[in-house]
DNA sequence: GCCGTTTTCGGCCCGACTGTTTTCAGTCG
């Protein structure tokens, strides 16, 4: 098993031990061991051969022997255990936002309830009500809460959708029949959320079987749900359904085009052939429009296209890339040559809000700068929380200063490796929009993210009032998570985001696009809004890890959706072009 | 379940918020 599936067995044996109303440290204790696994940067093999799982902070000898078995068994005696002594709709039951544990644990003794459908129906027969400790409104509120978890239960994280997808995709294309194979649908278009996944594979029609065949065999592969000639339907691992679809070589462009959609860009692009050619477009290419009966299928492509490129090309079109397929002006800004050309990862020089030990982080602020360096980069920020984050271990004034004083000694070592440490907060926007420290304090910072984490029920108007006052502090840099949505988990809350955008362009702050896979949290659509406003934007991993800072891929890839170029995203400066942006934030007259 | 150590067990993060209560329990971050 993987740190990620490891991890993930702990987070359900502390929900498996918090119904039954175990010890709560005990509880915190897998919690806690989930996060540091997740969060390991070593690789796990290593650390078990040379016997140092111990020595990590967190794992002691129990835990240690459980990492052991899961990894190198796959599955663990006590978890399977513990699974069979209570109901499976528990579990499902404690993705209800505002329902935990011990209310799930009452539902279940008094009434017989163990899942969702009966709790929903608990709650319709008013029978949740009447219970103690509970009401109407919470009633309510559970019901409005099962509606969240079923639209949320649907839909997968990109980041593990793509775990999953990668290695198939890597396997298939092994295969010595296939000519080519890619990922397509919403993965390959990059929305946060990823509903299936398609594979998409051209061979000759004498090997389809053979490798639908080594698909179906796959190690993420949980169940079949169909399998033909050139189709089959499986379930991978963590429910997420996935097809494949093998093609002719020459048909693959038409169909990686239609199975990468979206419906929407699929919609635009036929009426775009039929309008100016009198085409018809499918998943096998063009045809006469008037020739209905005897497609493409048969008969191939009128225009034989190799790549998605030419497609593009033989409708008049510049070649869009996949993340903007989403019928938002792409036809219109490819016709006349106007699509952006892209932020890409490699351009990516820096990033700022990352944790350390000081607050929530796993590592020290030099073993994440040495991680950074790493990867190429050529600095990185250091945010962590500030005072008001208690659970946090958020930082007060004392510690800001102390921590400066390990940045200063840090940026004398990494000098010499033209490395730079930018030395930040990410400091909370109080309920008023005040902020967590003073001005004094504030001064001492590189720059200051500013982000909401209490009180996120206050209604928009209060909200917004909020973060625009937090905004239009002067030692203000950037807005962090400016959401606060927790995909799968957490709705946005309610904030005008018009005006937000429209304040932090007036005083020319940025806004960060946060890439934690969790977070994610401002939607594709709003950085066009963003962007076409002049707000600059800084792709911020949130990482708590070293592995953590891989999610700045995550980033880019809904910045290139957002329509964003290496002039919107403030990653791609170099070090001294960000001291002098961070610099000239705090001095330059609002617009 | 982990840690630290006063080496054998007590302490482990804590405040905001909500809805239920009339002083508190549960959930969340």
């Amino acid at each position: 098993m993987t740190k990620a599936e490891i991890a993930a067995v702990f987070e359900e044996i502390a929900d498996l031990l918090d119904l039954k109303g175990e010890n709560p440290f005990r509880v915190r204790a897998y919690r806690n061991a989930a996060r540091i696994v997740d969060g390991l940067a070593e690789d796990l093999d290593r650390v078990i051969a040379e016997n140092r799982l111990t020595a990590i902070k967190g794992i002691g000898e129990d835990l240690a022997s459980k990492i052991i078995e899961l990894h190198t068994t796959g599955r663990l005696k006590f978890h399977e255990e513990l699974r069979a002594s209570m109901p499976a709709g528990l579990l499902e039951m404690l993705r209800v936002p505002g329902f935990g544990p011990k209310r799930a644990k009452v539902v279940y003794e008094k009434l017989g309830v163990d899942s969702l459908e009966k709790l929903e129906a608990a709650c319709r027969a008013g029978r949740v009500a009447a219970l103690p400790g509970f009401g109407e409104k919470s009633q309510q509120n559970i019901l409005k809460g099962i509606e969240l978890a079923r639209q949320f239960s649907s839909r997968h994280h990109l980041h593990k959708a793509r775990a999953v997808a990668d290695p198939i995709v890597e396997a298939l294309r092994a295969h010595p029949g296939v000519i080519r194979c890619s990922v397509a649908g919403s993965l390959r278009r990059c929305r946060e959320t990823i509903g299936d996944v398609d594979f998409l594979v051209s061979a000759k029609p004498a090997d389809a079987a053979a490798i639908i065949e080594e698909f179906t065999r796959q190690p993420g592969i949980l169940t079949v749900t169909a399998r033909g000639e050139t189709k089959a339907s499986v379930v991978l691992r963590g429910g997420l359904q996935a097809d494949l679809r093998v093609v002719r070589d020459d048909q693959f462009a038409f169909a990686l085009n239609y199975f990468t959609g979206s419906k929407e860009h699929n919609i635009a692009m036929r009426a775009r052939a039929l309008r100016l050619k009198n085409w018809s477009l499918n998943e096998y290419g063009f045809s006469p429009a008037e020739e209905k009966e005897k497609s493409a299928k048969e008969l191939g492509s009128i225009v034989p296209c190799r790549t998605e490129e030419e497609i593009y090309r033989a409708l008049g079109l510049d070649y869009i890339p996949p993340e903007l397929r989403e019928d938002m002006g792409e036809l219109a800004a490819a016709e006349a040559g106007q699509l952006p050309r892209l932020v890409e990862l490699k351009d990516l020089r820096g990033t700022f809000h990352n944790h350390t030990r000081w607050s929530d982080g796993l590592e020290s602020i030099e073993a994440m700068a040495q991680a950074a360096l790493d990867l190429g980069l050529e600095y990185i920020g250091i945010a962590d929380h500030s005072a008001s984050e208690r659970q946090a271990n958020g930082l007060d004034a004392k510690r800001v200063r102390q921590q400066a004083e390990e940045v200063r000694r840090l940026n004398e070592k990494f000098a010499r490796e033209d490395f730079r440490i930018f030395f930040g907060t990410e400091c909370d926007i109080l309920a008023d929009g005040a902020l967590d420290f003073d001005d004094e304090t504030l001064a001492l910072f590189d720059y200051v993210v500013a982000s909401v984490h209490q009180g996120f029920s206050q209604d928009a108007a209060k909200m917004t009032k909020r973060i625009c006052r937090a905004l239009e502090h002067p030692l203000v840099t950037m807005l962090g998570h400016p959401t606060g949505r927790l995909l799968l988990e957490r709705e946005p809350y309610a904030v005008d985001l018009e005006a937000v955008i429209e304040t932090a362009a007036k005083h020319h702050k940025i806004i960060e696009l946060n890439a934690h896979p969790y977070r994610l949290d401002l939607d594709w659509r709003w950085w066009k809004r963003a962007r076409d406003k002049g707000v600059r934007c800084a792709i911020n991993p949130d990482a708590h890890s070293i592995p953590d800072l891989q999610f700045l891929a995550l980033g880019v890839g809904i910045a290139r959706k957002g329509w964003l170029t290496k002039r919107d995203v403030v990653n791609c400066l170099s070090a001294r072009e960000v001291e002098q942006l961070f610099h000239g934030i705090r001095t330059r007259k609002a617009r």
